[in-house]
DNA sequence: CGGCAAATTGAGCATTGTCAATGTCTGTGG
DNA sequence: CCACAGACATTGACAATGCTCAATTTGCCG
């Protein structure tokens, strides 16, 4: 059986590694009433424009968010790994001013507005550590601002292999070499502001130039270092600690 | 003479039109100590790297917000107006992972971390209107993303011109018609993610197709559709509610 | 085996960048 | 009041990164 412990195991580890929360805090976290839902790849778990009555969070699988443009251009604005909570703004704004769609078969826990408006207002220690993650996300849409507007297509895309290896090393998801990403090259061109097609040559010369290996969508990094060069990428942002 | 109503005035105002505030949390707001300082153009109020002690506010004048990538360009990140309580960042985090940099003089009101931090946990509801800042903060960023990412330099810029616009408006700061726009072409390259020599030739388009009239820095919108239309400029992403 | 989504490749093109020169404005010192 | 310096804006010629269109291949699943 699924226990409240296992659903918010991953976050309730990050949040306590910020601040010191006492009983009670953890208490009201685990308190928190959700409801546990298996959703299929690539299912709208929030849309643009609607009302917000929830937020949730992710307890398996990968989610990301993104808009479109009048001319029907897609933007992905960031992607999600198990124990984030998505949707914070859900909490706390009142329309959505984005989408968020499944990229993997997720575990999602919704819980209702109305609890979460509750916990932050009795539970200032909880309602900080949620605030860090919101400026943690805000942090990484600055550097993806950056990346997108001042990377080329290679270190673009070699930085956005850095930053999601890295996050998963962090959640304890990653095996002892690569990873398994979750997104079709499509996909990352629309994360990296670049057309499949370009992603798609860039993959090729990484992987020529022994940056990555790839197989399927599995990616190796043999040498970190040099990827880390090639990609520009230091880790400040993500504010790890 | 300047009193804490004055400097924070702004501030409260955007506060509560978002959280019903009691007497008691006005007066922690108004009661935050803080340091009033007067600050030539183009000077460095945060530098990445740095760990923080204070937060900032902008009483007067504007601000940005910027990184640099390993190989020398720039990024601004957002920019910002009176009122706009920049680096919250610097009251929950431990390290600052962008630079902040004043684009006018400008008068800053600088709040220690300490005081931040105790104002967030004795008033819920204050935290709660300062964490709704944060959330439309990344709302924002999240729409730079998909400008940089999606869409072709003359919508880019529009949509900066679009966005500016109506934040000044917003904030009670523009003239009947147009508004002085704070910053170089250099600038708005650096924030757009195109060459200034770019900027400058689409600037020139823009005026030429009367979509805006330009003064020097003073942008004059003579058809405000018809410049939305360009940008494919929508304001949900400003919550302005 | 057939069907479909995703990946790969090629050829030609265009938006935007690079480099470099020139023009304009503003403030300052003589 | 004028000359000059310096920052910013503007323009031209050419180059290149990344896009478009279109075809082909690969892998997966029933």
């Amino acid at each position: 059986m699924t226990t409240p412990h296992d659903i918010f195991r991953l976050m309730l580890r990050k949040f306590e590694s910020r601040a010191s929360l006492d009983e009670s805090d953890r208490d009201a976290m685990l308190g928190l009433p959700y409801r546990l839902q298996t959703v299929e790849p690539a299912v709208y778990i929030v849309r643009e424009g609607e009302r917000p009555d929830r937020s949730c969070l992710i307890v398996s699988g990968f989610a990301f968010r993104h808009k479109v443009t009048v001319e029907g251009a897609r933007q992905i604005v960031s992607v999600h790994i198990p124990g984030d909570f998505i949707d914070l703004d859900g909490a706390l704004l009142n329309i959505s001013d984005h989408n968020v769609q499944t990229l993997t078969r997720c575990e999602i826990a919704y819980i209702p507005r109305s609890a979460m408006r509750e916990l932050i207002l009795t539970h200032p220690k909880v309602s900080m550590a949620m605030w860090v993650d919101t400026l943690i996300d805000g942090s990484i849409f600055r550097e993806w601002v950056m990346n997108v507007g001042r990377r080329d297509a290679r270190s673009r895309i070699s930085h956005l292999l850095c930053e999601f290896a890295r996050r998963l090393e962090v959640a304890g998801l990653i095996e002892e070499y690569g990873y398994e990403l979750p997104m079709t090259q499509e996909q990352l061109a629309d994360a990296t502001g670049l057309t499949p097609v370009h992603v798609n040559r860039v993959l090729m010369g990484l992987a020529r130039d022994g940056l990555i290996e790839r197989h399927k969508r599995h990616i190796g990094i043999p040498d970190w270092e040099a990827l880390r060069r090639v990609a520009g990428f230091s880790e400040v942002y993500l504010h790890l600690d």
